[in-house]
RNA sequence: GGGGCUUUAGCCAAGUGGUAAGGCGUGGGUCUGCAACACCCUGAUCACCGGUUCAAAUCCGGUAGGCCCCUCCA
């Protein structure tokens, strides 16, 4: 398998640390408001990640963090801790707010049908690992403490630009909210553990040898992925808005702590963007998947939408490109769903298709390459029934679409009744009778079915909405 | 000011040096009482300029547009 790799800004080929294993971590919500759809297009890429490198046969072990605690609103290290805006704005306890936003992140995640990561830990979980780490980093001089926060000290971290091309070029006062901290023995140092002497307000707070506090942002996805998938991590990803300065953090502390490497892969999605740039949590207009589906939009639909572009390209999202996918994906749905089941499932075939498959996901996830397969099977008039469904069926384990769902389930009883109305159709069509012929199909319609005439006959299909 | 990505037909999009996949839409056709469905047919000198090469959408340089990062972010 290929894949880009952030790190060399190459694409390689993949071999895990241990043979036929991978460690995957993905960096989840911060949860302090609802996910939008922008962020569920990283998931979504993440997802099919997963399900692919499954599907060639690794063992994969992921782990997700939930922020929250610790990841502050804006001006560097300044500022809010952003579960405390939350908390303030909406009148509840930070633990409150973490669980109503956790849960809905995951609603919406599983409505676009991706798999929950085997490990899924809350920041404030594990902050014993945290003070762990950040203890062994001041004892080797990797991090001091200045006004009552302990720093990370990047001068002391060989490369520490290795992820970004950056030359040490870091400019205080790039964006105009970025303020210095006259704590910092360097602008480039971020902090490890926050105490009361800043934030007086702050309603999360835990004993530690520096004081009582609470951890930096960085340092829970160093501290979870170190605990429950240990030294060696395959794959780390998020979004390319992680580069720098999260992901760039995270391996100066984290190979500081370890004394050796850390993660070999970074992984990293492009953005969903609007007609207005980026979307994000903090411009204020969250679109989330739920919106969509309660405006009459299938979530498949957006996770379509994802798989027929690469993960590492900018993907615009307006209304117009949404309905048109929708408009692909349920033709695409219909024309699997007309497949009879007939022949044998023939093995050779099977195995051609799903070797093509393959070849394409292998290629640094090309899920629209890996689309265009499926479409020439459905066109492949060398091929039974049978056998398409079966092979189909296989390639939705990664595509993960419902792509054989879609033949619903027909009540016994309702489906007699409707064949009696087909009966007599066909019968007044018979004897040209057109009108009362036009009017039973209009009937059934205004019920949600619809009417299709074949050579073969006549059947129906249910419209949903 | 610094670092990086991107630009392919009306739209989405593949392509990683050998002469432009696929999907949707459009138009035409087959079928049909009509319609829908289905099926067949239908499109591009790859933003622009220059260079390297027998050969460039692909490599190099420049110009223009779009976007991201440079301590909020997926």
């Amino acid at each position: 398998m290929k894949l880009y790799n952030t790190l060399t800004r190459k694409v390689e080929d993949f071999i895990p640390h241990e043979e036929n294993k991978v460690k995957m971590y993905t960096c989840g919500p911060t949860v302090y408001h609802y996910a939008h759809i922008g962020n569920i297009r990283n998931y979504i890429g993440h997802d099919i990640l997963y399900r692919t490198l499954k599907f060639l046969g690794y063992e994969v072990t992921r782990a997700m963090n939930i922020t929250d605690v610790g990841h502050l609103v804006s001006d560097g290290d300044t500022g809010d801790d952003k579960m405390e805006v939350a908390r303030k704005r909406e009148n509840k306890s930070s633990m409150e707010i973490a669980k109503y936003y956790t849960d809905a992140f995951f609603n919406d995640y599983k409505k676009v049908n991706c798999i929950m990561p085997d490990i899924v830990s809350p920041a404030t979980d594990n902050i014993d690992e945290y003070i762990k780490i950040i203890t062994n980093l001041i004892d080797k001089d990797f991090a001091y403490i200045s006004g009552g926060n302990v720093y990370f000290d990047t001068s002391k971290f060989n490369n520490y630009y290795c992820l970004t091309n950056q030359d040490s070029n870091l400019v205080v006062g790039a964006r105009e909210d970025v303020t210095a901290d006259s704590n910092k023995r360097n602008q480039a140092d971020f902090v490890l553990w926050f105490t009361t002497s800043k934030f007086e307000n702050h309603e999360l707070l835990w004993d530690s040898p520096w004081g009582k506090g609470y951890p930096g942002w960085h340092i829970e996805c160093t501290g979870i992925s170190i605990k429950y998938l240990g030294e060696y991590l395959d794959i780390h990803g998020g979004g390319v808005d992680n580069i720098f300065p999260h992901h760039t953090n995270e391996i100066a502390q984290s190979e500081s702590y370890l004394g050796h490497k850390w993660c070999k892969y970074w992984f990293h999605n492009e953005h969903l963007i609007d007609e207005s740039g980026k979307m994000s949590k903090s411009k204020g207009e969250i679109l989330t998947v739920s919106y969509l589906e309660n405006h009459g939009f299938n979530p498949l639909s957006f996770r379509f939408m994802c798989l027929g572009s690469h993960y590492r390209k900018q993907l615009l999202f307006t209304n117009d490109n949404l309905i048109h996918a929708e408009d692909i994906y349920k033709k695409l749905l219909k024309k699997i769903s007309n497949i009879k089941e007939e022949g044998n499932n023939d093995k050779n075939i099977f195995d051609l298709y799903i070797e093509k498959f393959k070849t394409h996901l292998e290629n640094d996830l090309n899920t629209s390459n890996a689309l265009s397969v499926l479409y020439e099977l459905l066109k492949d008039n060398n091929v039974n029934g049978t056998t398409k469904l079966s092979i189909i069926k296989e390639f939705d384990k990664v595509l993960a679409l419902d792509l054989c769902d879609s033949n619903t389930k027909i009540p016994t009883e309702l489906d007699d009744e409707i064949r009696v109305l087909i009966n007599k159709r066909t019968e007044a069509k018979k004897n040209k009778n057109f009108e009362e012929a036009d009017r039973i199909r209009n009937d059934l319609l205004e019920k949600g079915i619809k009417l299709i005439d074949t050579r073969e006959g006549t059947s129906y299909e249910f419209i949903k909405d």
